[in-house]
DNA sequence: ATATTTATTTAGATATGTCTAAAAATTATG
DNA sequence: CATAATTTTTAGACATATCTAAATAAATAT
């Protein structure tokens, strides 16, 4: 069984590799997890002895198949126990992330099934990022930023792609959560910067806010 | 903020005082977490430099006033935690406690707060086990053990003294659970074991079990 | 292609929590 | 009360995970 440091890594790489799974710098680990460059190269050589790294010195490192396997079960729980803070205790989609961040490394299978049960298993969080079932199979998602949409097109939000609660509130502040409806309005080339239409209300959204949004056509 | 282990020391020693907050030994500290004692020297060591302990040497230890409010307040998210896994997720009472050990150990006032108000403010968990509140407080019980009760005095079972997997397991055997019924029978000086009727069924317990199940007269 | 900058790794140190084996203190026994 | 048995503590070692500082490799710029 990995430890909760080694799990945080494993996370830290999967969601750096994004859907590409391209191999990693030791660098971007270290910023994601705040942590020391060298502290990164000691523990992935650790992990790599373990093989759920691939990991050559001066090259990047990529999961292996049993190390996507955990970091996805990993994603999973942190997911699961998302949707159970936000419906369940009422929690605001912006206060959960810590929490669940430790939550995520409770160990128990049975646990887990048992949750995801309770919670009529769910096909994304609160966020809107989707939840791997046990296998480890994510649901298909056809989104796309908001920045890469048509001029004049309508969609529903259907996630974000971070979870920084600045961010979130940011948005709570625009009136735009998942589900909330948008049209695009105006792209304007200058700052690619958008002008889109919520609830007949028009907003000025920048293209950092706007690339970590994601629709689906309507 | 204490580490897991900390708590964990903290937790054993508030068990192991009992009620009358006696003074605990180096070993039986070792022994409830299966440890030797030389780490329990070092590590009671580094609780008393962080005033959770008094601790002076070849003397035992006890928990100081800060020491007894984590302890009591880790025994408040563990039972609470097995509330959740009984009611919520359909786990059976031998089952809860190595998920809850894992989850008494989560760090968030809110969620403890949220957790309690979702279950609606239990006072005893699974085991029939007390639930403090937020400030520390237990609900108080006149609970005895069934060894020391009356002959051919009735009474329910309100809680039971341990929770190992396989006296509860024995307890689901003889139909005795959280609520059950019990009338005594027969006391057997020879070697102390009782006779008691469930549901009009007689049963044969020993001392041992007897003593781990607490009783309040009808 | 050489020098410089940046990224990465290694070496050595530190902190936590554990252990074994030996020493010291306490308690029990004759 | 002196000796034996037990309990507890200390000393020194080890594993994990981290850090700083120095060394090395790779990428970039001149």
């Amino acid at each position: 069984m990995p430890s909760q440091t080694e799990e945080n890594y494993l996370k830290a790489i999967f969601k750096l590799s994004g859907k590409q799974k391209r191999s990693v710098s030791t660098n971007s680990i270290a910023e994601e997890l705040q942590t020391k460059a060298s502290s990164v190269s000691d523990m992935v050589k650790k992990l790599s002895e373990k093989s759920l790294v691939n990991y050559v010195k001066y090259q990047g490192v990529s999961l292996t198949k049993d190390g996507l396997q955990l970091a996805v079960h990993i994603v999973r729980k942190h997911r699961l126990w998302e949707v159970f803070l936000v419906n369940h205790l009422n929690f605001k989609w912006d206060e959960v992330h810590d929490i669940a961040e430790q939550l995520e490394h409770i160990q128990s299978p049975e646990l887990v099934a048992r949750l995801d049960a309770f919670l009529e298993h769910p096909n994304y969080d609160p966020h809107g990022d989707p939840i791997p079932n046990e296998k480890g199979e994510f649901p298909k998602t056809t989104a796309i930023p908001l920045n890469e949409f048509q001029l004049y097109s309508k969609g529903k939000v259907v996630a974000v792609e971070i979870d920084d609660p600045s961010f979130l509130n940011y948005l709570d502040k625009l009136n735009i959560s998942i589900g909330t409806r948008v049209e695009i309005m105006e792209l304007n080339e200058f700052d690619n910067s958008i002008d889109i239409k919520i609830d007949s209300v028009q907003r000025h959204i920048s293209i950092d806010v706007a690339k970590n949004i994601l629709i689906s056509v309507l």
